[in-house]
DNA sequence: TTTGTTTGGTAAACCGATTTAGTAAAGTAT
DNA sequence: ATACTTTACTAAATCGGTTTACCAAACAAA
């Protein structure tokens, strides 16, 4: 079965294909009452639809914006989806999503792709490596976010938590509670994926501000599949930690994990506090103290700021890291 | 800065369109060497970039399909995209994903959105109300696939786990612990979800096969937000249940919010089984029984189903229903 | 020498929209 | 009656690739 084209229609309707296309772009002005109806009538009886892929060569936009997260096994990361596809969508704009899996090469393939499809914007949580091709489409100025990292050698717009922040307030959290030995986990920390370090920085200045001792050998990073591994070291040391700082979800989840394996009781044996706010927190025994990131707003802020771009607004000021606040959900975890 | 166009590297490369554009699809047979080296390096050049749009226009194929859920709040949900994604991406299709929300009006205009962007094929989490489109897509043989849930009134490939098995498995496992009083509670079922009618049904032959009185009152169904007051009629009832079959994880999650805000202990005071592996269920306390359900399979046989429809392979037989099995992981929470 | 084949290439149509420039006919102003 | 507007419309160029049909030159075969 032939597909239905707009040369169809205008046939069907005895017009040409310059007034469908003025009907269907609801520029009325140009045509009578009576043509109106006549395309209305043979659109309807072709049960024609437009092809938007024809209109996207001919208008060099496909109102299709791509987001490349670098790992979507984060629930920071599901949740930012969400909230970007909810909202471009609002705005008449596809989402094209896309996982990195925290590989710079697949990275790479992804942005040639999402360029060659010619998506009107990218938010991108970069893995760091692919500078030339960040710095290609700053020159050219096509339009795009950082999310939740930031690219040093990069003066592109990046919407990041304040992390020395967040590792602040869950070290205070704790001290409060005097535990002193505090132990720091994240994942690996090759490539220097900025939160990470940032939430380490933080850690260490926040026990300095207490006058705590920074032991280098209470903060560990590894790769997920290591971190049991981790744990064991840390628990088997001379003086192990009294409280366990997980620098993300799937760090938290490891260390319940080792928790629970070893029938160690929370807070007693070891508190807990955790960077990322997960569903479980709230009902598990015991319900988990979490540093939580303010996903909803740093979600609407990225989409708002890249749709500027591609709407053309000349940005206010120069390219700018947005600073976001976590804020502490106080449980019985510490 | 203007775009770099296949005629802009032919007249660098002193030669044709037509030659360039068979040197970027390989067919390096139709050219000297010497002609080769020539496109070869005004690309590099120039930094050329085929523009996606305007070959998949002539070419009538885009490689990319879409993947609409009917909500991405199920954990279930989140695994199937994953998979997906990294399944047509290894087949070098994009995915594109949207939520309809489980509203049928969303999914409408997702369905002729993604058409109208010309995507290869569609997998479907329906909601079941669009049947007019579903019937057209059938119709134009357009390639779909549903996945999770049937359309009784429609003929198309169908991966779906085997839901009364996944209850029958719970009750056997509720009953094998001495549990007589089991409930069953699942979100919203107007609209004839099947998925959750199923798993209903499977609860009603599970309870008769060990003949155990139905009671109408211990079968449960409501919206996410109406479950914590489900679950007050439900322990205020004369005889509460001994168990609880939550139907989905996010049910399962309102049942652990409920259990833990009045200070039941599971399973003493209550069993509970879900349907759905959790990422927390290992490392609860206590450990959650679960019955799963094989998403990695599921996504891969849709993905295959739906590639082999892409590509024009006339199907063995007519559209089936696959059922998948489910599995039961044993844990202590009953 | 003539014919046939291979090699290396090009011009032009095409995909299905949008948009520009132009125009015929009718209406209005002077 | 003439000039100017407005109304209603269309032809054709365009977006950036792919593909088909065709061709000239070089070479081989008869």
């Amino acid at each position: 079965m032939k597909n239905v084209t707009m040369a169809d229609v205008a046939e069907h309707a005895k017009t040409s294909k310059s007034t469908v296309s003025q009907y269907l772009n609801k520029r009325y002005e140009y045509m009578s009452e009576n043509t109106r109806k006549r395309i209305e009538a043979a659109i309807e009886e072709l049960n024609y639809h437009p092809n938007s892929v024809a209109r996207s060569l001919k208008q060099k936009a496909t109102y299709t914006v791509g987001v490349i997260v670098a790992n979507i096994l984060h629930s920071f990361s599901t949740h930012i989806i969400r909230t970007l596809e909810t909202e471009f969508n609002k705005q008449g704009f596809h989402t094209i999503i896309c996982n990195a899996d925290d590989d710079p090469e697949k990275e790479r393939n992804y942005i040639e792709m999402l360029l060659a499809k010619q998506v009107d914007g990218l938010i991108i949580f970069p893995t760091g490596e692919n500078l030339d091709l960040y710095e290609q489409m700053k020159d050219r100025d096509f339009p795009i976010v950082f999310m939740d990292r930031k690219v040093d050698a990069q003066a592109i717009d990046t919407i990041m938590l304040d992390n020395h922040k967040a590792a602040e307030l869950a070290v205070d959290r704790l001290t409060a509670g005097n535990y002193r030995k505090i132990s720091i986990i994240t994942t690996s920390v090759i490539r220097n994926i900025s939160p990470r370090i940032e939430r380490i920085e933080g850690y260490r200045q926040a026990l300095q501000k207490y006058s705590l001792p920074v032991r280098e050998d209470y903060i560990k990073t590894a790769d997920a599949e290591h971190l049991q591994d981790v744990l064991r070291e840390l628990f088997e040391m001379d003086a192990p930690p009294e409280a366990i700082l997980a620098a993300n979800d799937i760090v938290l989840v490891e260390v319940l994990k080792y928790i629970k394996e070893k029938n160690l009781s929370i807070p007693d044996d070891v508190a807990v506090i955790g960077i990322d706010e997960v569903p479980f927190a709230a009902f598990f025994t015991p319900p988990i103290t979490v540093v939580e990131q303010p996903k909803i707003e740093m979600a609407n802020l990225a989409a708002e700021l890249l749709l500027k771009k591609i709407n053309g607004q000349k940005e206010g000021g120069s390219p700018t890291v947005h600073r976001m606040q976590p804020n502490l959900i106080d449980r019985h975890s510490c």
